[in-house]
DNA sequence: TTGTAAGCGTTATCAA
DNA sequence: TTGATAACGCTTACAA
């Protein structure tokens, strides 16, 4: 048994009826010894366990969060698997409220939890006691006011909702401070239109600005999305305007490694003619063949920051919208080198 | 309404006694609504549906499937999040589930559904349906017996499991016959101990017997795990023993990547001095940056015929295991070239 | 420390 | 076509 054997004769799981009945206790002893009650005798609760143990007995979610009064649910909106970043955001998440005995349940846009319209729909219907948006919110999510929300690594969108992010600013400082370190004085930027995009430059410019070395930065930003596509496009019309630049500093990897092929198809080489470095710290970028310098967001962290304020929000659900910003991280890589 | 205001005064969710009360009529007929039962009048059908808009109401799915006779809930177990392929799964498992009123439960190795030892325990709990397991099973998953389960892109070490597979021997041979239409004579293979690995390294070695042309097969399999590095290592080794290879096919992609760093090392180009081939399509192989040629194992079609596979299952759970083999396909980018 | 009994929000089975 | 009413499997007062 406790291998996979079917429980009760009938072929259908045992109930906590069947528990109680081989243990010959009631149901009520059975639920306390599920909820690790003290006040059971050694006795009772050792006859319990092994009738548990016998009958391969699991307890029904369902019924449980039926009958109790919380249903110890967090539901997570993802805005898409393909973005590999929520992998350590969940892992901090997990930290923070797994461990706290929260189950924690993962949609993406797509992925609807049933046939509902919105992945919130869907967590609406399971009763959970919290939603994790992480990413930028879709504006038409729909939440009922009284429902704790966080919005882990994007900026909140959504009144009353607490905010978990990197600061993009204080990343794009860095950025800044570790191409100037290298020499560098002709700094060029590309983006898109994103929050973050901006933020990111912002922080550029003014770290740029902040030094006494005398370097400048050039800026092309793309309309439409953050692609590979739209990063070796942007660093073209950036060199073919300003020859001079001898680094590229790109709102995300995915552009940075688009500017990489975009340099490439110049013949341009990275990082002896040009550096490059992104923003995210991608898988991609960690791959020994690419190997870009990046700032790292700290995903994991932002996630178990998230995780805790959720948790303090389901507390005490009036107190008011509560901002973090996580200090990112610089990781040098192959692609930066002094001039 | 419907905005995501808060139910009822309460501020609790509305239930069907609420809605039922609203429209004037009883539960019972607000449940055959829901249910799009035809026997019920559309007055009062509509009396129903406005009670519902206006009171934000939402079936609680714990009651659901407490009351149903079934959770209509499908559980995927993934191995690992950090491996993308299960995105384009997911993508096929919905087409065939989620289209069919299944809601879609997914859990990896470490997201517990819960404070369970495996996510199947939580599956389990849930009183899932059925379960897909997404790549190589763990041996120790303790699945019932009458549980219907298929794998999916994985080889099947469950007993009466049905499968879904891509053909890896049918990919190696594809890898065969690129190579050799290139005028490649000498090639090289870097792989792991997994079976699929020695399926794919059959299948070009078949490929390359198969042909006329006189070309051989030289290989190197790392033990250990299917890393960048192990394939920066195996491709340096390989070119010690066998300095005329023009050709290098890697297990994965992830190995391949290795080769090309591994060969960039030794000041070699890709293509121009060796061509390099990996196995799956990831979404690093399609960036330009990259542009590796893979074979495509076609995760959508293994999706969706999975999830046909278990509903078929779910509706004749003694019929005998099934497998299913899809023919992969290659993708030919810049990383192979002719000799 | 243990048992009894009343919910929790649905579906399902009957009658009406 | 509708409405009572009994499950469903568990939690939680309240009693004992």
């Amino acid at each position: 048994m406790g291998d996979g054997t079917p429980a009760t004769a009938d072929g259908k799981p045992a109930t906590i009826y069947d528990v109680a009945a081989r243990a010959g206790v009631s149901k009520s002893l059975v639920s306390l010894v599920l909820q690790r009650s003290p006040k059971v005798s050694d006795q009772r609760r050792e006859a319990v366990l092994r009738a548990i143990q016998e009958l391969d007995y699991r307890p029904s979610t369902a019924a449980v969060s039926l009958a109790g009064t919380r249903s110890r649910t967090i539901g997570v909106v993802l805005d898409d698997f393909r973005n590999q970043w929520f992998v350590d955001l969940l892992t901090g998440l997990r930290e923070a409220l797994q461990d706290q005995g929260h189950r924690l349940v993962v949609a993406d846009r797509f992925l609807n939890t049933g046939l509902d319209v919105s992945p919130v729909e869907g967590f609406l219907s399971m009763r959970v006691e919290g939603i994790v948006i992480a990413g930028e919110p879709d504006t038409d999510l729909a939440i009922p006011a009284s429902m704790p929300v966080v919005v882990a690594g994007g900026r909140a969108t959504l009144p009353r909702a607490d905010t978990v992010a990197n600061d993009d600013r204080a990343g794009g400082r860095m950025a800044a401070e570790h191409l100037l370190a290298l020499g560098h004085t002709r700094i060029g930027f590309v983006g898109g239109r994103s929050a973050a995009s901006a933020e990111r430059r912002a922080g550029l410019e003014a770290g740029v600005a902040a030094a006494t070395s005398g370097a400048s930065v050039v800026t092309h930003v793309m309309p439409g999305e953050p692609t590979e596509a739209a990063g070796a496009e942007a660093v073209g019309l950036l060199l073919d305007a300003h020859p001079d630049v001898t680094a590229v500093f790109a709102a995300n990897d995915v552009m940075a490694l688009g500017a990489m092929s975009g340099l490439a198809d110049r013949g341009l080489r990275v990082p002896e003619d040009v550096s490059v470095m992104g923003y995210d710290d991608t898988p991609l970028a960690a791959t020994a063949y690419v190997g870009l310098t990046s700032i790292d967001d700290r995903s994991v962290d932002i996630g178990r920051g998230a995780g805790e304020r959720l948790l303090a929000r389901i507390a005490d659900p009036s107190a008011p919208a509560h901002e973090t910003l996580v200090e990112p991280r610089l990781v040098a890589r192959r692609t930066t080198a002094a001039r």
